[in-house]
RNA sequence: GUCCCCAUCGUCUAGUCUGGUCUAGGACACGAGAUUUUCAUUCUCGCGACUCCGGUUCAAAUCCGGAUGGGGACGCCA
């Protein structure tokens, strides 16, 4: 049985980073129908908290990372790592520093692994210092209760950023030291910012909830993460998580340290937005908007539901459904001045903005079909392309130059508004 | 500084293990064109890379060595 953990510290929030380590955990545990447990390191009791902890929880779930047992707190284990220390102590391997426990390494030897993307590595013991065990405070070091709870937990691969490839050989000592089997590893590389260096917030968003703020779907974050140092090949990117999890394996990540590139993510998330069933995009649009606090009182699910269905080719996040959304339900919104300038403002615009009303007052019918032939009738009529008779009005009705198709927009919005909007200009 | 890791288009990558099929493929971005009432869609085309130097070989992006460059680690942080 194949066991992996992903171990956050509850020092900050989950950022892409951390949370590309925990999808590779947890990826490889669903391929492999091992399980995906979680570690909490918070044995620094003065950075770590509560609120941290659950930002990181909700930010897993959010992209679908289920895990398989309770978590494991670090801060309930204390005694554990101090038996083990004292038993080094005793045999002979540690030694005691005031309060700390410090453990012996021995020169001249050689400390080496086997990576499962890296190959062997290998490091001289005279490289490594002795190495604290247990801080004079009473807590362990990261190193010591890694490799405890790493063997307690049965954890058969670890699966960890390369930042954690010179501790490796630290924790193979312990490890031989105390006794316990030696997990597989799999150092895994970095995500670099577009500087080169760790991706940090000084370039843009770093926290996984900011993404999903800025209107990022958890399946294209998934899916472009997954891309970030894996490919499945036969040069397919789109992949739903299902796809995902049949295909990957760790040993197919590669060494590279990868860039961020947002643009990317975006082409991506406006992929999984137009390929969505349109009630799905419904129902996950009003849940944004809901949670942006942007849905008012004209709002009506039904013209939602067509607004959607027009806009969703054309959009690539959810908050793109924001001004969308302004357009269709309230009567203020913002108008683009350079458009304004250019489409309505000349000497003739009032006398054709006019013309268009007069005529939308007077069809029968209120349909696409009907707006259209008409609007064509009257270019006709006035001796005008079509196009000098669309694009004022488009400014008019969605203060906007590009949108869906006109014609679309005027039904979805409706005679009565779309007639005031056309007064405005009038 | 010491140690470790890495090195294909601007970015993500395929190919590297098992050398020839690679005058290096795909995607994003960018540029041009087409379609469309506009565009943020779609389509077509274009731009664009094997870090360098040696070696092995009939043949190297692929194997070996070195240099350079980048990243990481050297905490009683995790």
């Amino acid at each position: 049985m194949i066991r992996v953990r992903f171990a956050p510290s509850p020092t900050g929030y989950l950022h892409i980073g951390s949370a590309r380590t925990a999808l590779f955990n947890w990826l490889y545990a669903r391929h492999s129908n091992g399980e995906f447990i979680l570690r909490i390191e918070d044995t620094d009791k003065a950075r770590s908290k509560e609120e941290y902890l659950d930002e990181i929880l909700g930010s897993l779930r959010w992209l679908f990372m289920n895990w398989d047992e309770e978590p494991v707190f670090q801060s309930k284990r204390f005694e554990i790592y101090r038996r083990y220390a004292e038993d080094l102590v005793k045999r002979g391997l540690a030694y005691k520093e005031g309060e700390a426990i410090i453990f012996r390494v021995e020169k001249g030897k050689t400390a080496s692994f086997e990576d499962i993307i890296h190959g062997r590595i290998e490091v001289s013991t005279d490289e490594i210092k002795d190495q604290v065990l247990m801080k004079s405070d009473g807590t362990p070091t990261y190193n010591f209760a890694c490799v405890i709870d790493d063997a307690e937990m049965k954890i058969t691969h670890v699966i960890r950023g390369d930042d954690h490839i010179s501790n490796t050989p630290k924790q193979i000592l312990i490890y031989n030291a105390l006794g316990f089997a030696i997990p597989r590893f799999a150092h895994i590389p970095l995500i670099l910012s577009t500087d080169g260096g760790r991706l940090s917030k000084r370039h843009g968003a770093t926290s996984i909830f900011e993404y999903k703020d800025m209107g990022y779907l958890p399946e294209a974050i998934v899916n472009y993460l997954t891309l970030m140092g894996w490919s499945p090949g036969q040069d397919r990117e789109i992949l739903p998580p299902d796809e995902i999890i049949k295909l990957f394996d760790v040993k197919d990540v590669n060494k590279t340290g990868a860039t961020f590139d947002i643009d990317k993510l975006s082409w991506m998330n406006g992929q999984y937005i137009k390929d969505m069933p349109l009630d799905e995009l419904v129902a996950r649009t009003e849940n944004f908007l809901k949670e942006k606090n942007v849905i008012g009182g004209g709002f009506d699910r039904n013209i939602w539901r067509g607004v959607v269905s027009v806009y969703k080719e054309r959009t690539r996040t959810l908050k793109d459904f924001i001004g969308v959304h302004d357009i269709f339900f309230k009567d203020e919104f913002e108008y683009d001045e350079k458009a304004v300038e250019k489409y309505l403002k000349k000497p003739e615009s009032k006398n054709i903005m006019s013309k268009c009303k007069i005529t939308l007052e007077g069809l029968p019918k209120f349909d696409k079909i009907s707006i259209e032939g008409s609007y064509r009738k009257l270019a006709d009529d006035l001796k005008l392309k079509a196009a000098e008779l669309i694009h004022p009005t488009r400014v008019a009705i969605s203060g906007k130059t590009v949108g869906a198709g006109l014609f679309d927009m005027m039904e979805l919005l409706g005679r009565d508004k779309v007639v005031k909007r056309l007064e405005r200009f009038c």
